[in-house]
DNA sequence: AGCGGTCCTTGATCCAGGTCAAGCTTTCCG
DNA sequence: CGGAAAGCTTGACCTGGATCAAGGACCGCT
């Protein structure tokens, strides 16, 4: 409830106008865009968009953390996506959502009417041309995460996600690393669970194991120290040997 | 071997025009792409792209059948994708692969040379479009597989690709099902277990299950006979009440 | 301060799927 | 045709993570 209203702020201080949808896009073309544009803020634990049903808008992520999730018929849930700030929700040319979107802390979303802005892509090439990059990015983001689902230890799960979480959020706040990270989990245990194809009982276990390994300090439950991410990323099973990853 | 040579057929014969990424071109955008593009043929197990190299070219499946998996360090491996024919190999704007694709059968590529195919993209959205389109698909794949590797059991698993393959096979077919399906499966059982992320001695004891169960009809270790397929698909878990999918 | 709810941790036990081992079937050579 | 390799199946056993169960920590609320 803290977050300011950016309804008349608008681009030149978007905190997201380099990485999003729109960032190719010149002066010309984003008044185009604002045409078809509204701010929406959006409580933490708010259902964004419901998988089955259509929706007549497209985002971006602003500020906050969202979850993209399918549910079994059973009730089985697994995440397929962490939407950050900058990140796209919706998938152009189809109105039919297939998995539901829920916001996990409050947010703000940059929302484009889904007719109109179909329309705008056809014309504007610098916005497909980046969305096209952003699906790219994001279709290889899958299917390393299939690799951590299909053959990946719970250990090396939790290792992961808190590396993949470490590095993005370090990418979000312009700073690089010094080897020595600390953050905010911005997911519940149930949702890491869900996450990573876990049970919660066995993701709390494997922060109790991390934590007495010293690889990880806990700060109250959500906040995360690492103090040396290069240990940390050992433990992940992408990296047998200490060197660097690509 | 006795896949013939389509060096000179060219477009107007070609089995994949209406679903590749050429697809939405007319003839003098193919005439374009044209001057770009040569017919190369792979033999089975021969690896097409290898993770970390950089490939020159970038292609459409024509016929046959390839895999895309990531390797751990210590050798574990996870598919992250299967390529039937009209599937588009490689990533436009990024040289690198991230995963190695690998030829399961003998197949025929059409490819492109990667500089002037990137520029074509700029210059005709109808590639672009068609790209994206087909890109978004895969992500939705991806995203299902990742419910797949995170939250289904073995038996599960192995009812959900013999129902995508069967669906895959089907549409490719042009014909419809008529809830009786037959085809070979193009994979081994070492490559069914890296999908799935199971070992392939749990892979062939389901196997062995569904057949007992009468839900397959194995004739030979590559063919498989679904009588039913209403009847596989509730072993999905994709769909509890035995009513129809989306 | 007391109370109810949500979230997290820990322990005890179980079991699906992995591991190890043996043998079978098919294919493909010479 | 015979022999070897590759691929598949089956059995016996083991184990990582699930399940079941109990309680602890930290709210916000009255």
């Amino acid at each position: 409830m803290s977050v300011p209203l950016l309804k008349n702020e608008g681009c030149p201080t978007c905190p997201i106008r380099n990485r999003a949808v729109c960032s190719r896009c010149d002066a010309g073309e984003r008044d185009e865009l604002d045409s078809v544009k509204f701010y929406r803020t959006v409580a933490a634990g708010d259902t964004i968009v419901l998988a089955g049903q259509t929706t007549d808008f497209v985002a971006s992520v602003v500020t906050g953390v969202a979850t993209q999730e399918q549910t079994m018929p059973d009730g089985r849930v697994q995440m397929v996506g962490l939407l950050l700030p900058a990140d796209f929700i919706g998938r152009p040319g189809r109105s039919e959502a297939s998995y539901d979107v829920v916001a996990t802390t409050e947010m703000v979303l940059c929302c484009f009417r889904r007719r109109p802005f179909e329309q705008l892509i056809q014309q504007m090439p610098h916005i497909g041309q980046r969305l096209l990059e952003m699906t790219l990015d994001e279709l290889d983001a899958a299917r390393e995460w299939m690799l951590l689902l299909g053959r990946k230890t719970a250990r090396e799960k939790i290792a992961s996600l808190l590396t993949m979480i470490a590095r993005r959020m370090a990418a979000l706040d312009a700073r690089r690393f010094t080897g020595q990270v600390t953050f905010d989990l911005p997911l519940t245990r149930e949702a890491i669970a869900n996450y990573l194809g876990l049970t919660i009982e066995t993701v709390s276990r494997q922060f109790t194991n991390l934590r007495k390994d010293g690889l990880i300090v806990l700060e109250g439950k959500r906040r995360v120290h690492i103090p040396d991410l290069d240990a940390l990323i050992l433990e992940t099973g992408d990296d047998t040997d200490g060197g660097m990853l690509a």
